[in-house]
DNA sequence: CTGAAAGCGCTAACAT
DNA sequence: ATGTTAGCGCTTTCAG
């Protein structure tokens, strides 16, 4: 017998094989698994009767290189161990829901750095579009997103310039009215708890917008605390345990994130301290959990899942404005005054 | 002047831009930029400076399809926004950072229909591998899997029959185990409190481990109750609640997660309820959450981030076995008694 | 409605 | 140490 080159039996089914199996040309099969063109009822039920029938799984590769187009949307995000981002995600994801879009996600650990290789690496693939949280980039990073040729939306935070689309809340403003409720509601010698991460530009934000309400109104923050890593709810117990040591007469605690708020607010219970009579408390970013708490801690909501979803939109061109440059969406986040801020 | 083909200036580089303004074959560039094969220093120095003065960022797609050499490792997980998949994901990062491969998450929100479409998507991207939560699958997911030709990891269950490799814990042993444990503290009248998704396999295998057990030592669950969707510490809270009115005389709750037990805790102790003296509590999982609440509930290590260690280690073949068939891992899930079961 | 030819941007394999 | 050639598997484009 002649030696045949045998086919690799394992070598993954390539249109070919489903053309051979159909007797069809590879275009019309094509066109078939691609809905594209018009082709006869009786040929497209042959073509995908002999793809189920094989198994075969188109190479997107492939098609990808071949029609310069990638059904990809790149998310670059900070964390996803805090509730934050996943809910994000999931506006991302309903967004994109029948747009034919793919989320792909990567995760930075709040460092510029980190950040770099991550871009780098998801533009490498040529995704229709990033979606990147913050406004805070590397000179490289920003350089590479504005020549990528594809729409980016950088999200969470609208303190700042934006490379092209841009959709979240201003932090400092988010802070400033959180001062503003607190004075209001009279309260005067307050603590500040929060990450001690130096990347988290938000948090930042929050706070100098927090402190610049407070030296308007004559005040200042009268003690802080800053944490890194660990349980947070843990941390928020342990950091107001402390600066209730040091500092027994403070009247209020804002606490950059509700992990830490709630976990100051049960650490607060445990103590039979008057919350909020004597000492009022506060979180940010609107957790579910808070729901579950003996009380419910005042909060202010940061619209996570409606900056995904109109990211999405902006990126899928569900939002197209007539606009040269990229879209700017500031949304309005809503204080949740909850049972730890006594009324004014 | 006679009319050239002026170059459309927002098209992205390719190697030959590269390759000419380098003075350098596109397949020297290629090889600087992949650290492969001997270069000489200068020239490789041009090629650097070349491609960081243009800001050229190499097309996978292209690179892929000509190496038929895939990056990306495919992992599927039900969920992002409990806390029990993010901390698998970050083990499995941990496990792939100098390996050169990269993990690209999918969610299936615990359907197989998504679990099949996100599997499809994936796959026709030709991952290197693909780890994927559960040994549960529909009869074409498990088709797609056995035929990919390259390694595939079910992780979380050993609870059944794996098509490839698989690493995580027995769900039926850790809900006899906890049993044990509770029968052995002297607790008789014990409720169950869960999820009600039909497709959390790994919950319903821990309680079925928990009931056979139970009914071995002549026992039967005293009550049950499932929820879906909300707050999990809240659902936690209104079961317990709803439990104990029904069933006062109840001197144990078995929750199938740390969330909602902590709920179930925070509202036992608010009601001044003896925990653990009149009524035992247990969850699982092992959360980090756990460490800030006012007691230590009872949980059992999941190993989360150990078993995307050991999965990604696989894929990445630094754990290769001589056998033909994949590996299979079990590990063992720690009881942490904590303070919500007193002492035998 | 269907097919043939020509690449997409890169790399394996083989020169030199 | 560097260059040349021939595809990778698909889609675009143009013919029928």
């Amino acid at each position: 017998m002649t030696k045949l080159p045998t086919p690799d039996p394992r070598r993954p089914l390539t249109l070919r094989d489903v053309s051979e199996a159909s007797g069809v040309s590879e275009m019309t099969v094509s066109r078939v698994l691609r809905n594209r063109g018009d082709v006869s009822a009786a040929t497209r039920d042959r073509v995908l009767e002999a793809a189920k029938r094989l198994g075969y799984v188109p190479n997107k590769i492939a098609g990808a290189l071949a029609s310069q187009r990638v059904n990809l949307v790149a998310v670059i995000i900070p964390s996803l161990s805090n509730m934050v981002f996943p809910e994000v995600l999931a506006g991302i994801s309903e967004a994109l829901e029948d747009t034919g879009l793919q989320p792909v996600v990567g995760v930075t650990d709040y460092s510029l750095e980190r950040e770099e290789a991550v871009l780098y690496e998801m533009l490498s693939w040529r995704p229709s579009g990033v979606i990147v949280a913050g406004l805070e980039h590397s000179d490289i990073s920003r350089a590479m997103l504005s020549n990528a040729g594809i729409p980016i939306v950088e999200i969470m935070d609208v303190d700042g310039p934006a490379i092209d689309s841009n959709v979240g809340i201003s932090h400092r403003r988010a802070g400033r009215e959180m001062a503003a409720a607190i004075l209001a509601a009279g309260y005067r010698r307050i603590g500040f708890l929060g990450t001690k991460m130096p990347h988290d530009h938000r948090a930042r934000k929050r706070l100098e917008g927090f402190r610049a309400a407070l030296n308007e109104a004559g005040l200042d923050l009268a003690d802080t605390e800053f944490y890194s890593g660990g349980s947070a709810l843990l941390k928020g117990r342990e950091m107001t345990q402390a600066m209730l040591a040091r500092n027994p007469d403070l009247d209020f605690l804002y606490y950059s994130n509700d992990m830490i708020g709630a976990g100051g607010l049960l650490y607060c219970l445990e103590q039979g301290i008057d919350v909020p009579g004597k000492l009022g408390l506060a979180g940010f970013n609107g957790v579910e959990l808070l729901d579950g708490l003996p009380r419910r801690l005042a909060t202010m909501d940061a619209c996570r899942r409606e900056i995904g979803q109109i990211a999405a939109e902006i990126i899928s061109g569900k939002r197209q404005s007539d606009l040269v440059g990229g879209e700017r969406v500031e949304l309005t986040p809503k204080l949740q005054p909850g049972d730890t801020i006594r009324n004014a």
